[in-house]
Formats: C-alpha cells, sequence, structure tokens
DNA sequence: TATGAATGAGAATTCATTCAT
DNA sequence: GATGAATGAATTCTCATTCAT
C-alpha cells in the first residue's frame, strides 16, 4: 500500500524541507515544531533531514538565508508617488500587508529570532535604514510642499507606520483568539486616517484652532 | 553535603522565585530555562518551586502580572476628566516606555518568544487583550464626550500607540547601529501629537475642510 | 481569619486520620492518594501526619487491622435460619450487602491488599473459611431435609453466592461508568433466585425432567 | 561502555515490550513498574518503549487486549445452535479458568491494582463492559428461544458467573491453606449446573409446583 | 502538638540526533 | 539516497518524608 516513492533531485528535496519547515514554525513556532513534524509533513523519514541539515538550527538559518522581505520591501518603496499622500500612504500600507501576509512565516520569525540572531538583526536592520530613508525622503518633500505640518518627525511617523501594521499584522496572526480581527484594507485606510488626520474630533477644533499644541 | 535549609518566608520565597525567573527568561528565554535552573539559581530544591507554583507557566504569568502596567496604566486611564486627552495618553505613553526600559530584556525576550512558545502567546495575548479593552474604553468615552472622532475605532488606535511605542523601543535596542536614537519624552510626545492631530498641515486644511476625509 | 485551631486528643487525631485515609482510599485508591491529600481532608498540615504514623503504609496497616469485616460477618451468619431457604438467603444476601456498604471502604481495599499484605490474607482467609463452614451447615441441614439437591456442593454454592454479591458490589462502587446498575434489593433476589431455581425456564422442561443432568 | 545496538523487527520489539511489562507488572505492580524498568527489562533505551506505544496504560491496554480473552469468548458463544446452553457454558467456563491459570499473576494483579490506580479500572472497565456485553447477547438469544426463563436478569447472571469463577480461582491462589480445593473441570461444571438448575430439589418441586417463584 | 517550608529521588515523557540496514 | 529503530539526556512535575520554627 506504500506509495510510489517520490525520488526528489536533492535540490528539490532541500527546497521542500524548508518550505515545509517554514510553514510548521509560522504555525506552531520554533520550539514546538520537531524534526519528526516536519519529516513526517515531508512525507520522509526523519533520518532523511540530516542529510540535507546538520541541525535543526541549520533549517532555520538556511530559511532565513533564502527568503528575504528585503528585495520586496525595495520595491514596494521604489514605487512612484501617487497623486495625494493619502493615496500614496494607503497604497504603501497594502504592498506592505500583501508582502507580510506572502512572506508570513519568515515575517513571524523575524522578531522572534532577532533575540538570538545577530545575523538576521544586521540584514533586518539595513532593510529598516533603507525603508525609513525612503518613506523619509518622501514625507519631507510633502513637508516643504506645505501638504504636512513642519514640525513633522519623518522618522517617528515612519515607525509608527510600520509598528501600527506590523502589529496588526502579528496580532492577527498570533494572537488570534485574544483579539479582534479587521479586514486589512480597512485597517489600512484607517491606520492612513489617523496618522494623516489624526484621533481628535477636527470639527470641534477648527474654530479653536489649539491644535497645533 | 546536604546544605543548611535555608528558611525563608512564603512572600520572600516568591519574591525570589519570580525574580530569578524573570532574570532567566530573560538570559535565556523561557523555553530554555529549565525548573532545574531556576531552582538552582535561587539555591533551593526543585521541588520546592512547585510549593508555589503549579508550572512552570504559572511563574511566568505571575511575573507577567506583576510586572505588567496593567495596574498603572488603570490608574493613568481613569484620571479625572480635568486632564485632556493628549496629558493623558502623554502619562501612558511614558509609563509603557519607563515599563519597557525597567524589564528590557525581560520584554525583548518576551515579544521574541511568542514566536517560540504557544504558552507564551496565551499569557501575554491575555494581558494585551485586557491592555486594549482598558485604552479603548477610555477612547470610547472621549468619544461620546466629544473630543475624539466618532468614527474612531479604538482597537486600531490602541494597537498604533503600542506598535509605535514597542517599534521605537525595540530598535532603541536591537537596531542601535541602523537608526536614529530619538530622546524618550520627544518620542512619546511626537507619537501622541501624531495620533491626536495627525500628519497634515491643518493651517492648510482648515479653510478648506477637506480634513473629515 | 485563621479558623479556631481544633486541639484533638492523640486518639481522636489517630482516629480521624484513619478514617479520613480510609475514604480517601477507597474513592481515589492507595496510590492515587497523597499525604497531602489525607492531610488537607483533616484540615492539618502533612507534616502532622508523621506524628502519629511513620508512613503512608502504617496508615493502611492501621487502618486494616482496626476496621475489620470479621466480627460483622460472623454475626450475620450466626442469625437463626428463617422459615423457607429463600428467605433464609435473601436476608443473608442483603446483610452481606448492607454489611459492604457500611465497611465501603475496607471492602474495597481488601481484595487489592490481599496482593501484597499477607497479614490481610490471613484475617480474611480466616473469615472465609468460618463463612463458608457456617453456611456450609445450614445447606447441608437442607440438603438432608430434602430441599436442597443431594449433589449440591456447598462450597461451590457459597463461593458462588459471596463472589455474585462481591462482584456487583465491585462493580456498583469500581466500574460505574461501565456497567449497569442495579438497586440492591432486587440484586440480591435475582441472585438467590438464580441459585435456587437456575436459569432455565422450568415450564418447559417440568414434563420430561431430565434437568438433573 | 555503549553496547551494540540490537535491531528487531517492530513485531518482535512490540512482542518483547508487552511480554516484559506483563511478566513486570504481575510482579510488582503497574504503578510500582516505571517504563525505564521496563526498558531495562527489554535491554533497550528508555525512549524508545514510547516508538511503540504512546503511554504507559497504553502498554497495559494492548497487553489486556492480546491476552483477554474476548475474541475465543465470543468465538465460543456464536457456536452453532445445536450445542446446548450447559456445554456452551462449560465451555466457556473452562476457557475463563484456563486464560486466569494461564496469567495468573497478572490477573490477581490487575484485580487488586484496580483498587489503586484509575487508568487501570478504565482499561479493564472497558473489557469487563464488552465481555459481560457478548455472554447477556446469548444469554438473551436463549430467552427467546425459549431455553431461559423469560424474566432472567443476562447482567445478573453474568456477574454471577464471572464471580463464581473469579472468586473460586482467587481462592485457589490465594487463600491456599484456608479452603477447599475443587478440580477446575468439576468446579465449572459444578458453577454452571448451579447457576442454569439451581440448587433446589426438582424432584421436590415438580408436582408442587412453586417453584416458578 | 502543630506547621508548612524544604528536600530529593524518581516518575513519565519528549526529542534532537545517530546509525545499521 | 532513504528508512526508521534506537539512543539518552533533558524536562516537567509528583510526592513521601524531614525538620526548623
Amino acid at each position: 500500500m506504500k506509495r510510489t516513492r517520490k525520488r526528489l533531485t536533492p535540490e528539490e528535496r532541500t527546497e521542500q524541507i524548508i518550505e515545509t519547515a517554514a510553514k510548521l514554525f509560522a504555525e506552531k513556532g520554533f520550539d514546538a515544531t520537531s524534526i519528526d513534524d516536519i519529516a513526517e509533513a515531508c512525507g520522509v523519514a526523519p533520518g532523511l533531514i540530516y542529510h540535507y541539515f546538520d541541525s535543526k538550527s541549520e533549517i532555520l538559518r538556511a530559511l532565513l538565508e533564502r527568503k528575504s522581505l528585503l528585495p520586496k520591501m525595495a520595491e514596494i518603496l521604489a514605487q512612484p508617488p501617487k497623486a495625494t499622500v493619502e493615496e500614496t500612504l494607503t497604497e504603501l500600507g497594502n504592498a506592505i500587508w500583501k508582502m507580510l501576509e506572502e512572506k508570513r512565516e519568515l515575517a513571524l520569525m523575524m522578531h522572534g529570532e532577532m533575540q538570538r540572531n545577530q545575523e538576521v538583526v544586521k540584514i533586518v536592520g539595513e532593510i529598516i535604514r533603507t525603508g525609513v530613508k525612503l518613506l523619509s525622503d518622501y514625507l519631507n518633500a510633502q513637508k516643504e510642499a506645505g501638504i504636512l505640518r513642519d514640525d513633522l518627525d519623518p522618522t517617528i511617523f515612519a515607525r509608527t507606520f510600520w509598528g501600527a501594521l506590523f502589529e496588526s499584522f502579528f496580532a492577527h496572526n498570533r494572537l488570534a483568539p485574544f483579539v479582534k480581527r479587521i479586514p486589512p484594507k480597512r485597517l489600512v485606510s484607517e491606520v492612513v486616517k489617523l496618522l494623516l488626520y489624526g484621533a481628535v474630533n477636527q470639527k470641534k477644533l477648527a474654530p479653536g484652532g489649539e491644535n497645533a499644541k
């Protein structure tokens, strides 16, 4: 009854193991995923894993090296700006969310692995610097055009934007039973609105004008 | 070889276990810290730990509850109405930042540990839910008082607030060489201003009125 | 808030511990009952148990020595016979069942302890010999009176009677979720009827008469 | 010091573990036998046991299922109708006795172990339920065929049958010096006769007819 | 007498890893 | 390449028992 054994090339097998491990790590966490789990999900004996990787940690390392948010992130940030700030940021937010969804496993593991893996920190640090730089440049241009507040700190804006998106992504994927799920599109547009126009009731403030601190 | 039994009061021992565990969890992570490690660090037999806590998870729960700023948060949010939203949130943001600084390693580790351990997710998730609830209640009250926008989503606000602070904290502590360091006080007050009044130039918008979306 | 400590005399305390242990052993089994369980049920600290007993096994030993089915059983068997065999056996069966109920803990533990405790074997062996002797005498008298079959083996009858009652008692108390519960009165009368008149349909056999084998 | 790994087929190893466990459980009891004991007796690392069984209880379950005479019982009870009830029950009784003799120590220990361990109760209870069901079904069929009394309670019959056999077995093996030993064949046939035709002198009753209660 | 903190030897179980086949 | 039996150390947790107070 044993099904025909799929004889994969070494490359295919390596790929399969990494992809499978990525999914399991993201679902259950690194520690809670056993080599047996990975082997079973691959339809393969546990011993075989050790033909391709020296240890469980090696799988993680390979996974982090191979998959990266970097190129995608750079691509997103390089898009030409849209007509309004709101449109531009909404499109950026949606693109980031989409990327997070697509690389879910890696994205979720990223923060966690930064606690133990200096390599990961370097990689992520690089992209963050680039990302913040690109977004800052755009925001500064808008400031000069008078669209955004003179006293706006672009770095804080960028971090808050990223923080809002990432924490929501994290909440959706990790804290599922504990938090409210919000449709991504709405989430992004709400965050953008919040960051652009603020939470206070403008109608009430408008006449006074004491809002600029 | 049996050392003289040191008898501590339950309060002292409980305190000792929690503090010791906090240190070890921060250093090595939750999973990588064994009950035997904690017992040894306390200079105590492993069995004694179970005199005070039903399980390893209970230690974590107790620890997080003790370190958690939920009571502080409740206190701040329950302030008499004469304090403005800006003042209240600034105070809250500073309190959060202070807590993160005080328990720096633990805070960073816990965030990472959530990728690895469902138990941690459950415990932290519960605390997050409570925190979000507290903040949401406060925000809703402000909405009803007409201070905040009717259409503001308190959950999104809460997450963005937390995300902004935590990402900055994370950046300061883990991405040090790659990012700009901002003085915490200024950081908090800028974030609060951003979330309350938005990034757009209100002076310019005021006449037009297209700011209500 | 600590309630007034009940200062018991040593005898009362010993008695209390034995009674409490008996109940717990019967409910959860000997191994599954911890000294802490007993202490808690007594409203007393675990250490105190060791003032009265050298070990957990000692409690069991004391319990088995102190409580015994013997006197009660002898008393039951010494009752004068009733008018008919059926009445006599029914009354005997009911008395035995009542005794088992009253000394539930001990009765249930008896069989179990015989596997490890030679002392218990001796005690129980003695009573069984006595019981079988008394019942046999009665049955033999009934045989001579022509009421019971000439070829009836009184020992087998006695054992079957006891076995039927004890197994049912055991089933009621230990196998609760797995077996049908039968009201004791009905159970006893059914067993007596079965042992006296048999399971076969006499109406059908009567004409032939081949029932005596 | 590491001994050469002995590689057995899964069937051999499973068999070995079950037989070894059976011996140890019989000798020391279920609770008092540790997984390490079993592993050591098998000359194998403790972890290997879990390659074959999910838990210690599973070993017991497998062991009892394997030793259980349920299949044999079903076979006997399903005999073609030409066999009489007396023949069928005698065969069943002899089979039960044979099984008890073959697994003497295990059988005695299990009965005692039920006082100590809920797990054992659950596993054994399940088997008893199935056994009683099998016998009941057979008895009901005989009732419908008019062979057995309409008002016969099959559960009581089954329990009495089992009780008679087990108590005798128990007496033979544990109460040896105190009780009469009866040759098993005779014992079984006498019990069957007693349960089928009763203890009363039918010849005497036949004319009167007060036997139908 | 009485407390309950403290001990420490196991107990069951898990799992990364090895290696004979 | 591939299998899966086997290892063995580590881990959480239990509990009879001791002993300072």
